[in-house]
RNA sequence: GGAGGGGUUGGGGAGCGGUCAAACCCAGCAGACUGUAAAUCUGCCGCCUCGUGCUUCGCAGGUUCGAAUCCUGCCCCCUCCA
């Protein structure tokens, strides 16, 4: 291994517990088998994912053997980790279906012919009952509530069950199965990675060693990427969108992502950092994020189509070059417009609509509309927009 | 099993017989300003057939002219004791 090659592993990982056994594992000129898991609880892979698949595929790269497992047994127990209250338990059915959505986002970033992908339910399917409590004697209650979210939880008198203290236990043995080197995760995951390591010597393996990287925070620059928040970026939102939302950044997120998710190298990334505190408009740096993210996702040249999209709606005031066309059938004959904003879905509710062209966020072929009675009449095939994003033509027959 | 505390509109959190669709904060949305940035300002922020309309304050009943507020039963959460 290369000095070079160690210093890319390295980069942007916030811990790697203990160093000394990396180093330790890299010398024995093996692959190392590293392992990633997944609950499989969130089907759309966003930006936030990619900060950890991006490594496992640096790994990929250098000739270790990656594993993308996939928790369809865990995820019936469901993470505890960084949530303030017990997640609902999953149906086997949506788990399934998951899971695959899942694996198909993966191999956008990984190699799928050089991964190995393994479902938990493979082994823990056969564990007795037996083996379920010596696994839970691997850890104390005490040591377990010391862990931050167990703790705020407790002492804010919300609840806990006993199955998520089997989480991280289950997650621990996961890597017994495995036979894992090194386990990779988010710093929210640094306690469950490491009681890995001791499920491990409990079961006469050799400790893995752990990885944390950082969380991605998501859109509002605040609270970590997430679907659940909305914050988030998902690699298979279209090109458009991804840019847009890039755009929509603030300035200091800006360089947050390009530290966690630009493959540009540091020195170039200090040159535009340098470049903005002469005086070029950030936005424009902005827009080279932009297009990187866009190009990786979905393919060279798509950046940069996506930010001339993205001029001349914004700069220029267009419409989007590619609008959605809804066809809505009503019975009536002049229907008003709320009505029409909620049948189309740009709307949840006509009060909504209501509020909105009071506000006079709602435009008709560009034009703004501050009648809430205005009617529509049948045989029209309308540009509506609403707010500044939402674009839909409507085509009533 | 016993004693006590608690469940309010996305989150936090007031209200504790009418003036409550429910203070306030956060998040969110729209508008202004901009670089679809931040900050700031303005408005909104349950639903509809938009009316002194309808449904909401864990669930189900009851008292009352009137209940988120009182009573009864049930469910759930937490603490202490066993």
């Amino acid at each position: 291994m290369k000095d070079s090659e160690l210093a890319l592993l390295l980069r942007g990982v916030e811990e790697v517990i203990p160093k000394e056994e990396f180093h330790k594992k890299l010398d024995k000129k093996r692959p190392l088998r590293i392992k990633l898991g997944f609950d499989p609880t969130a089907p759309d892979l966003h930006l936030g994912h990619t900060v950890i698949l991006n490594k496992l595929k640096l790994f990929q790269d250098l000739g270790h053997q990656v594993i993308f497992l996939i928790g369809d047994f865990t995820g019936l127990v469901g993470d505890p980790s960084g949530v303030n209250e017990t997640r609902p338990v999953l149906s086997e059915k949506e788990i399934k279906k998951n899971a695959k959505t899942y694996e198909r986002q993966v191999f956008k970033i990984l190699d799928k012919k050089k991964t190995e992908i393994r479902f938990n339910s493979e082994w823990m399917n056969k564990f007795s009952p037996e083996e379920f409590i010596r696994l839970s004697s691997v850890q104390t209650v005490a040591r377990m509530l010391e862990r931050d979210d167990f703790h705020k939880r407790y002492t804010s008198q919300k609840p806990i069950s006993i199955h998520e203290f089997l989480y991280p236990l289950l997650q621990g043995y996961d890597s017994v199965a495995l036979n894992a080197d090194v386990e990779l995760g988010g710093t929210d995951q640094k306690f469950n990675l490491l009681l890995g390591r001791e499920v491990q010597k409990f079961y006469g393996k050799e400790p893995q060693v752990v990885f944390t990287l950082p969380l991605l925070e998501g859109l509002d620059g605040d609270k970590k990427m997430s679907k659940s928040l909305g914050n988030y970026i998902a690699i298979e939102d279209s090109q458009n969108e991804i840019f847009g939302k890039i755009m929509s950044i603030s300035d200091e997120l800006m360089w947050r992502y390009f530290e966690l998710l630009s493959f540009k190298k540091q020195n170039e990334i200090n040159k535009l950092k340098k470049s903005q505190k002469e005086g070029l408009n950030p936005r424009d740096i902005k827009f080279l994020l932009a297009e990187e993210i866009v190009d990786r996702f979905h393919g060279e040249g798509s950046g940069t189509k996506a930010r001339e999209e993205f001029k001349s709606r914004f700069q220029q005031g267009n419409s989007p070059s590619e609008i959605k066309e809804i066809e809505i059938k009503l019975l009536e004959k002049d229907i008003s417009l709320p009505k029409i904003l909620k049948e189309a879905g740009m709307v949840s509710s006509t009060s909504e609509a209501l509020r909105l062209i009071k506000q006079g966020g709602v435009r008709i072929e560009g034009k703004k509309i501050l009648d809430s009675k205005y009617k529509i009449n049948q045989n029209s095939s309308l540009l509506y927009q609403v707010g500044k994003r939402k674009f839909f033509r409507i085509k009533i027959p």
